[in-house]
DNA sequence: TTATTAATTTATAATTGTTACAAATAGTGT
DNA sequence: ACACTATTTGTAACAATTATAAATTAATAA
């Protein structure tokens, strides 16, 4: 699906669910949608500062709250470092670089026995889960095998 | 394998590893073997503050980095809530209510392959992998059923 | 045991990501 | 155009964590 009919279809839930579309919520969804470095919240606030100069870290925090609550945004929190927001389009994991902090998306079919397994065994309801793989990228790997020369 | 048999271990790793052994890392390894609720920083602090009054939070947090940097201790990170530290024994997996914020563990075999997987399909050196499970303990189901009565 | 030395603890200040708040602004329906 | 409500903005507050420097202490060897 191209970029452009994902923004339309998140404009189209935001209408259904009654929240209002303003300039900064566009801009910050279009930016969400071709971004491909899952930002953190000032990624965007800087990005988007020549459009909005104006425009207050605290409208990047509350409408990447909107998203959330609407479902078209992922937040990837990560300890006292900054939270990542990943627009939701088609179900992935991420494969993180724990050298520079890159983060691949990756497709990986069917963990939901896991749920079914966990559900199970401790006598949760199950909503959802999170897989994260860490790693060294390509990058790294040569830049320190280059170090170790 | 016995607490006791735990510390017991952990002291060693520690001595063999050359990190001194202080009663406040001695306190603080001890509660976390003993604790199961997978404490913050702060629940250890305050949990040791009889014995310790005079303990700093900083001593926490240094040797909980320490532990880390040992491998006797994991840190789960939740955006900007607190840190839980959880003490290593066996592989496992947390399951953690959304509700009142519980963490269960549980034993899942094998998901090696995913970590094999993603190596192939991103070219990452792979170290290692999370897994969380979300959803909502029997206690929260019970009274949130309570509430809609 | 004691003296030495480097590691550790402590107390405090600083940092950072995030949220709360109140006032100003801008859409939306009448 | 008017009134109403959602949203934005700017700023202050907050909480978890880390940096720093001075005081203390554990491990080691004489």
């Amino acid at each position: 699906m191209s970029d452009e009919m994902h923004l339309k279809d998140a404009l189209d839930t935001l209408k259904t669910t009654g929240v209002r579309i303003t300039p900064q919520r566009h801009a910050i969804l279009e930016y969400l949608i071709n971004s491909m470095i899952h930002p953190t919240a000032d990624d965007i606030y800087k990005a988007l500062e020549d459009k909005f100069p104006n425009m207050s870290v605290a409208t990047v925090y509350n409408n990447l709250r909107v998203f959330r609550e609407v479902g078209l945004v992922k937040e990837l929190t990560y300890g006292d470092a900054a939270s990542r927001f990943d627009f939701v389009t088609n179900d992935h994991y991420h494969m993180i670089c724990e050298c520079c902090g890159k983060i691949v998306d990756f497709h990986y079919p069917g963990l939901n026995e896991v749920e079914q397994f966990a559900s199970h065994v401790t006598g949760f309801q199950v909503n959802s889960h999170r897989l994260e793989v860490y790693g060294t990228c390509p990058e790294c790997m040569a830049g320190e095998s280059k170090k170790a020369l």
